[in-house]
Order: C-alpha cells, then structure tokens, then sequence
DNA sequence: GTTCGCTCACTTTTT
DNA sequence: GTGAGCGAAC
C-alpha cells in the first residue's frame, strides 16, 4: 500500500530537518543580533513573560450587533468579564476562579485542556464535545494571564471560516484581543503572510501571486506542451494532481523518491515538477501548495529566520489536527522547536480527508512527536440524544486504526436512528421531501434540517423534489462564489490592470470576449515573452507595433492593451468600484453576457453586480485582490428558513436538528472508488464519513437507501450499505416503507439476492409486502412523534392549525402539497405577463398565478409550476 | 478563428 | 443524462 511510502517519505524528511541546527538556546535568551523580521507593528517578543499592558483595556462594550446573551457559551454578563479579563491582562500571575470567569461551566477535561498550559497536548475532542470553545477558552486563558502577548500566539485553522469563529469567540472571551492577534488564521494565510516577508530569500518577489487552481492548470498544460509530451496521454489535471500529492507531502523536485518519478509521463515527472516551479518563479507566483512548501524551505535554508519565528511563538495550537498533511506537520514541528507549548485539537474519528493528503498518523503520532505529551480526551457530548451517539459509535467500533474515544451525553436517548427502504432515488428524495414538509407543519425550522449526500450527483433528485413541492432549499458547498467563470473573468480583468505582469491571468481574458485574438496569436506573443523574459503584456505592447500579427488581431490586441493603460491610469483616481464597473463595460464583458441567451446568463449578470457590491468593503482594489484568491467565501447566498442539502464532507463542523442520510447503497457508500483505490483504509475512511454523518443530528437521524438507483442514465439495482448492518440494533428503528400507490413495488422482493458481503438484517425489511401501509407500526410511531412534537413546540400558530395525519392518511401527498402551498403562504405578489429568473430554470414569463404557484414559461421551452419564493423578478 | 458535434467520465475538494 | 473538452469542418 502507498500508506508504508508515505511514512517513509515522512520520517526522511523530519529526520533532515532534525539535522539543521535548529535547537534554540533557553527561553528567555536575548537573540544577538537576528534582525526582526519585519513586524514593526508589534512589540518586540524577547520580552519577560508577563506583559504590564499587552494592550488599552477596552471600555465595556460590547461589540455592536452582539450582545452578551448571543454569547452562548459564557456566563455573566459581557461587561464584568470584559473588566476582569481587562485586569488579568494589567497582569495578575495567576488568577483565581473568580478572576477567569470564562472558565466557569467547563466541565472538568474541558477545563484540563484550558488550564493545561506547559508543554504539549493533544485534545481528542469527539463531535460535539466543545473543541472550538476549549481552544479559544484556552487562548483566551493564555492572554488572559499573561502568560503571553497575543502577538506570540500561533494559532491555526484550515478553514477561513473557522479562523473567523475563533476570532469572534475569543474576542468576546477577552474583549477585543482580536486584533492583536495577527498569527490566528488559516496554515495558508499564515504561510503567505510569512513568505511575503522572506520573499526574496525563496526567489521570490514579495508582490507575488497566488495562483487559483484554474491558472495552476493553465501553468501545467504549458509545462506539458513545453516538454513536447502529448497532452491528450498526459493531461494536465493528472499532472497537477500528481505534483500537488508531492507538495502535500512536503516534496520539493529533487526530494521526490525515485521510484515515484515514474507515476507521470513515463518518469518525466519530476522534470515536469521542477519546470513547472521554475515557471512559478519567473512568474513570480506560488499556488497553494507552494504557501507552505516555500515555508518550508526558507526555515529549512534560513535557520535565523526560523529562529525567530520560533522565538516569537511561544503557544502554538492547531484545529482539526487529523486533517493536516504532511507538509503542514514538517511546518509546526520546525516553529514548535522553540517552544514545548504546542496544542493540537481533533479527531481521528472525523478525519475525512485522506485522499487529499491528510495524514491521519499525525495524529495517531503525536505522543511520539512530542514527548510528554498530555492528550485529554472529550467524550461528554452536548450535541446528540443517546440513540444517535449509540449508532455513530457502534458504527465507528469497526475501524481498528484509532485511538478510541466513546461519546456519552447525559441527555435523553431520543428518537432512534431511523433506517428505511426506498424504491429507488426518486422515491427517496419524495418521502424525505414529504417527511421535511411534514415537520416543516409542525413547526419544525428548516434550517434545522439537513440531507447529506456522499456525492454531489444525489443532490440533483432532491433539488428536482423540492422545487417542484416548492420546499425551500440551499445548496451548501456546491460551486462557490468566485469559482465561477464571471467572477475569475472579472477578476483577472482587475489583476491585470492593477498586475500587468499576470500573465495566466491576461491569458485568460486576452480572448473573453472574443475579440478575434485566436490561439496562434496569443502563442506569438507568449513567444516573444519567453524569449525576452518578459511579461506578456510587455510583449502584447511590443508586438503590436510589428508586423508580425494580421490586421485583425493586430488592432483588437492594440485596442485591449490601449484600454488597459487608460483603466489602469484611473487607478487611485475613481472609486475602485467605479472603475470596475468602468472596466466590466468598456471590456466589452458585460455585453457579452447581456447578448448571451442561455438560461444563466442573467445570473452571472447578477453575480457580477454582485461582485462589486462586495468590493465596496475593501479600500482599495489592491486589498481587494489580495484576499480574492485566499478568502474569497462570501455567504451563501439564499437566507431565510431552508433545508441544507450538501455532501458529507461539507456537513463536518455543522450540526442539525433532524438530519437525513440518503442513499446507504454499497458501491455509493461506501464508495466503490475507495474501496478500489485503497482498499482497508478506504473503506476506515468512508466509515468515518458515516460517522461524521450521523453525529452532525442532534435529534433526528434518518438513514435510507435505494434499491434501484440511476447513474450514468441507467438504472441499476443496489444492495444496502455494509454500514446499515453494522449500525447497533439497539439504536436503529426499522421503518417500513410506506407508499401505498407506485405498482412497481409489486415485484422487487425478489431482485434482493445478496451476494458481496452475506446476510443482511434488512433483506426481511425489502422482502416484505407491502401491506397495511400506515396502519403498520413504524407508521403509526412516526404519527404519534408527530403528535409530541407538535404539541411540544409552542410557537408558530398558524401551521399548527393543519392536522397532518388524519389528511394523510386519506389523500395523497399531491393534495397535501396542495395545502402546503394554500396555508403557508397567501396570493403571489406576481402577475402573468411577469419577467421572472428562476436559479435553475434561468429566465421565464409567468403564465399563471394561482396562490403563491406560478406556472412559468422558460425561455428554455420548459413550462413548470413553482413556487414563488423559487423566483426573483428579472430585473432590466 | 469560430462553431459544431462527438466522445468521455462520473467521489469527496477547507486553501 | 449531462457537461466539459477536443478535433474537424466551416
């Protein structure tokens, strides 16, 4: 297996790093002499330990919008905490209980990991133990006694949006620390704030460009072709998956084991590998990778620069530890040689992201990387009721490659896990649609319920279901705000007026729209680029005052180039929104998508708006672009009260109240591909996934799968997951499935032959007939939660005036839809004649009214029946 | 240089 | 069933 490589890799690497010379002398030595590094901004960190005032106290206010009750997990009220942790900071040495009111309501390991400061931790913090609330305790505990300056605090996410959390918890935690904190952030924005100061040491500029994944392939493909290989046999995506494996690995070209040289282009990976870097350099840019792989090497080729970073960090705590790679573990180990204090938080339980290169061995390691080290666990659970923490770990029981926690609560049990058969996806997306629309009656919020797919493929039956019931939904991580191809459009526009020398960037658009600059002209002037070592818009300007372009090309690349320089002169003269809007219009951009007369082309007209309404909160352009590439996750779109429909991966970090689980077939989930393409392990992974699934619900948990599912447009029979049978009975419901009408239950009984793995409990469940239909048990439980729930929540009256179950039990779900529609909602603000965009269907005319129902004319052909929350007004 | 039509693939994707 | 990417024809 690939796994025994890795390590091997691995330990090499670290053993090379031990090499250097990098044990520091005692804490507390002056450092002689080693320059700073540029942080005139902060005070000096050689200080004693005890800053006198690490900052202004701050008067007790609370932030605006947020008020001390918002503030779930901290008792008392915001302006006593905030003048107690005002005065912990004037620098009491060690505070007592009365003066650390944020640790109050800890239980007691929570409060170990806080107050646990000396030397390394690992916190194995099962969901939903409260392992975001023990890490900013913690660094609000560090502050908070003086223990250090906030600007000696390394702290690390993955996410942005878990950096932003942390930063707003810990600044109501300390009252305002937050800017003082400028090493809490993600591996990367750390890694580019770093490298931005070193720059030159790595041969890079400091202005340098991060290249998004789109420019990356770009890059490659030009690599590929410079090698004379055939790109059609060695396609760039490969390529790029290939090399970005290595720098997940902390491999730069002349590191990559010999053997693996082999795994690209029949052993000119390598050499691809080191041109492509050669390439990033003379482009002076970096993607991802590089952010910390250039890390790595400037603290590998300049112990004095790693010498003070280690020196300035001296508390160093990581999030989501099971999810690093290797390259971000060479990264902490070389700053956490200048300080024992090093505290990891995570869960080898949720570590999903193996194929990207987390290591979940980091984790599994860490008492042997660091010696001593004091690893607490968090079992107490305050997400879930009994029966759904009883199935997640009865499910997770069947991994052998980890550390064993087991989650408990003192809650109720609960409802158990509900597990059923469907016919096939269709089928499931209406019940699961039904069963939401039910709830949604009594009162239950849809943004408390989500559907969690293995693959995003699932998500179209739902989305289908749920327009056509007009169900309100979101889709959480689909393709995001700035993956979209106006938004880099827009984008590279704006890098090349502000950064002319971006040449993927003015590659990318030296042809949208079309302006009659093909790819031979476009290779002319790279050409020319390449041979004088110069940008391409250098060479764009230089070459159109030779003969060497036709008429054509020669005036439209003339006429861009010319535009340009005008945009670019008004930079600091208009408002840089202005200009952008300038730009989007005498770009000819804009007219190109309003010309456009595809389904989409409106919303991308929007998404450009809405880009530059979003550029309003940035000063200038230039801090606008800098954050583009790394932190551009504008909310998601769509507010209000709607079901989440998402894969498993993103649901990790969310939690819901009821939380739907479809499709538990074998070869979906787990997924065939992983089980294919490494094996044991894959299988671990995927059941981890089940288990990330199952504790994202705090109440509900409803499982399903398909007998028939449709793939590749064909329909195919499916067994029931292994982990169905592997869930503990004790915590599983069995719920017969009940649809009375549909005739092709008639016959499936016997397509059940089971072959892959033996013997399933369920067989029974499929085999049966059905009959009785919601006369059966399960049914009639389901009707009598209904009841309780209902009579349970208090507010929300109207809804609660439709009784569900003596209607269903008459009528089909269409009629009940039926009376959805008339009770939620009254008449439609629109009428017929109405322009109207739909964000699936595009744009449409309304042809009827009827309640809040429209049905719609799509300017696709299509004529469908929505509800009017599913459609904005078609503006222009 | 652009457009049409064929072929291929189709798990997950924090930065 | 669908979209992206590429080659051949206009």
């Amino acid at each position: 297996m690939a796994h025994t490589g890795k390590h091997f890799a691995n330990a090499a690497a670290v053993d090379g790093a031990d090499e250097l010379p990098f044990d520091l002398p005692p804490r507390g030595a002056t450092a002689t002499g080693a320059a700073s590094p540029a942080d005139d901004d902060e005070p000096p960190f050689d200080l004693p330990a005890a800053p006198r005032s690490a900052q202004p106290p701050r008067q007790q206010q609370p932030e605006p919008g947020r008020t001390p009750s918002q503030q779930a997990n901290a008792p008392g009220d915001g302006g006593k905490r905030l003048s107690l942790s005002a005065r912990a900071l004037q620098g009491s040495a060690s505070p007592r209980a009365e003066q650390t009111p944020y640790l109050q309501g800890l239980n007691p390991e929570q409060r170990e990991a806080v107050e646990h400061l000396d030397g390394p931790v690992l916190v194995l913090a099962g969901a939903g133990t409260g392992k975001t609330r023990v890490l900013t305790t913690r660094i609000a505990h560090i502050l908070a006694t003086g223990r250090a300056y906030p600007s000696q605090v390394l702290a690390v996410t993955f996410t942005n949006k878990a950096a932003r959390e942390m930063k707003e918890r810990i600044g109501s935690l300390v009252g305002g620390a937050v800017e003082g904190m400028p090493w809490l952030g993600t591996f990367h924005s750390i890694g580019v704030k770093i490298l931005r100061r070193h720059a030159e040491l790595v041969g890079l500029k400091s202005s340098f460009t991060i290249l998004d994944p789109d420019d990356q392939l770009r890059l490659m493909k030009q690599v590929i072709e410079a090698a004379r290989l055939d790109k059609d046999r060695w396609p760039a995506r490969q390529l790029a998956g290939v090399i970005d494996g290595w720098k997940n690995r902390g491999l730069t070209p002349d590191k990559v084991p010999a053997g693996e040289a082999y795994n690209f282009a029949a052993g000119k990976g390598v050499e691809l590998y080191a041109a492509y870097q050669q390439r990033l350099k003379e482009l002076n840019a970096c993607d991802f990778g590089d952010l910390l792989l250039e890390n790595l090497r400037l603290f590998m080729e300049h112990p004095d620069v790693l010498a003070d970073y280690q020196r300035r960090f001296r508390y160093l705590l990581v999030d989501e530890y099971q999810d690093t790679n290797v390259a971000q573990y060479l990264w902490l180990r070389l700053l956490a040689k200048g300080s024992p204090n090093v505290c990891c938080v995570g869960d080898d339980d949720q570590s999903i992201y193996g194929w990207r290169g987390a290591e979940v061995d980091n984790i599994l390691r860490f008492d042997k990387d660091f010696p001593g080290a004091h690893v607490i666990r968090l079992e107490r659970n305050y997400r879930s009721t009994g029966h759904i923490l009883g199935a997640a770990s009865g499910l997770i029981a069947s991994n052998r490659d980890r550390l064993g926690k087991t989650l408990f609560t003192d809650g109720e049990d609960g409802n158990k896990v509900a597990v059923s058969a469907v016919w096939d996806d269709e089928e499931e997306a209406r019940s699961i649609g039904d069963d939401i629309e039910r709830m949604h009656k009594n009162g239950q919020k849809l943004n408390e319920v989500a559907i969690l797919v293995r693959a995003s493929f699932q998500m179209r039956a739902f989305e289908d279901r749920f327009i056509s019931m007009g169900l309100p939904y979101r889709v959480i991580g689909g393709p995001r705000f700035y993956e979209r191809q106006e938004i880099k459009d827009a984008i590279a526009y704006l890098e090349v007026t502000a950064n002319p020398t971006n040449d993927l960037k003015f590659e990318r658009i030296v042809n949208v729209p079309k302006r009659g600059l093909g790819d031979t002209s476009v290779k002319r002037v790279h050409e020319l680029a390449r041979a004088r070592g110069i940008p391409m818009y250098q060479a764009a300007k230089m070459i159109v005052e030779t003969e060497e372009l036709g008429g054509k090309a020669r005036k439209a690349l003339s006429d861009l180039i010319r535009s340009f320089d005008r945009w670019r002169s008004r930079l600091g003269h208009i408002k840089h929104t202005e200009l952008a809007e300038l730009i989007l219009d005498e770009s000819g951009y804009t007219a190109m998508w309003q010309a456009d007369k595809s389904p989409q082309a409106q919303t991308r007209l929007e998404n450009l708006k809405e880009l530059v309404r979003f550029m309003h909160e940035f000063e200038t352009l230039e801090g606008f672009l800098e954050h583009i590439t790394l932190v551009m996750d504008t909310e998601q779109a769509g507010d209000g009260d709607r079901v989440s429909v998402m894969t498993l991966h993103a649901a990790k970090g969310l939690e819901f109240d009821n939380v739907y689980l479809p499709g538990w077939e074998e070869g979906l989930f787990p997924h065939q591909r992983a089980l294919d393409e490494t094996g044991q392990s894959g299988l671990e992974e995927e059941r981890r996934l089940a288990y990330v699934g199952i504790t994202r619900a705090k109440r509900l948990a409803k499982i399903s799968f398909a007998q028939n599912r449709r793939t590749r447009g064909l329909y195919q029979s499916a067994l029931p997951s292994r982990f169905v049978d592997e869930l503990p009975e004790d915590h599983v419901e069995i719920i017969e499935t009940k649809k009375p009408f549909s005739g092709a239950y008639q016959n499936f009984g016997g397509t059940f032959g089971r072959s892959s793995y033996g013997q399933s409990r369920f067989d029974d469940v499929q085999t049966q007939p059905f009959e009785g239909h919601y006369g059966t048990p399960g049914w009639q439980r389901a009707q009598q939660h209904t009841r309780d729930q209902s009579s349970a929540s208090s507010s929300s009256s109207a809804k609660r005036k439709w009784s569900p179950s003596d209607q269903r039990r008459k009528r089909g779900p269409l009629m009940i839809e039926g009376e959805l529609i008339a009770s939620s909602s009254d008449s439609s603000s629109y009428r017929r004649g109405e322009r109207v965009l739909h964000q699936k269907f595009g744009l449409g005319t309304v042809t009827d009214v009827d309640g809040n129902k429209l049905t719609i004319e799509f300017d696709s052909g299509e004529r469908k029946r929505v509800v009017d929350t599913f459609v904005d007004r078609a503006s222009g």
